[in-house]
DNA sequence: TTTATACATCAAGAAATCTTGTTCCTTATA
DNA sequence: TATAAGGAACAAGATTTCTTGATGTATAAA
């Protein structure tokens, strides 16, 4: 019996690899208000500069954040549509209704 | 200004890290199938026993798949509440529309 | 009882990831 | 110009994660 519903496993890793980290996370936690400069994460987050630089660049790398620079500021914002692709993978990793069922069962 | 959504960067990070993983999700595909023993996955994923444990117990303890002991096999499954809590986390860190532009732009 | 099977667990090495401090580049200001 | 600020990138060490092989445990069959 064939597998019934496919996702690209590769890509899926790499969504969920970028969210896999708590600093991670509470930048993106940030950016739910609106774009920020580095240094408002910096002070929000009391982080190194270099450690959110390596972060933000696992995000954008990821596809799950933008950067627009503007003067010497960057400006990171969240990727809506990285979103909606994971809204995508998780519908088509959610099991259907009684798919966790025994095999043969009823 | 306060963060206006907020989500439990703890256990985000949990689940996620869970998927983070090619092998895990592979996996998780051939469990949409429905449960299935180790020894079914080590068939079908060519891969050692020992890992496949190994995985699966980071599965297990992200409450993402629950396993079941029958006789000297264990049947492993998708927890389908998981996976409704996963698409609660990406409704409630999904940005708005429009929050990513410039603050105070418009 | 002995033996074999399914699986968990552990130990050790390899590989990937994260943190900190430093350096470099660009842009703005004095 | 000289200087300072914002941020990227790199190097080195610490930590975590993953893989492999070996050992242990429970269950079933011979």
């Amino acid at each position: 019996m064939a597998t019934a519903v496919r996702f690209d496993t590769t890509r899926a890793a790499a969504l969920f690899h970028a969210l896999s980290d708590e600093t991670r996370l509470e930048i993106v936690q940030r950016l739910l208000d609106g774009e920020k400069c580095v240094c408002d994460l910096t002070d929000a987050l009391d982080a190194a500069q270099s450690r959110l630089s390596f972060h933000l660049k696992a995000l954008r790398d990821a596809g799950i954040v933008n950067d627009r620079k503007v003067g010497r500021w960057v400006y990171y914002s969240l990727d809506r549509d990285a979103f909606g692709e994971l809204e995508d993978l998780i519908r088509s990793i959610k099991p259907a209704r009684r798919a966790t069922l025994p095999v043969g069962c009823c």
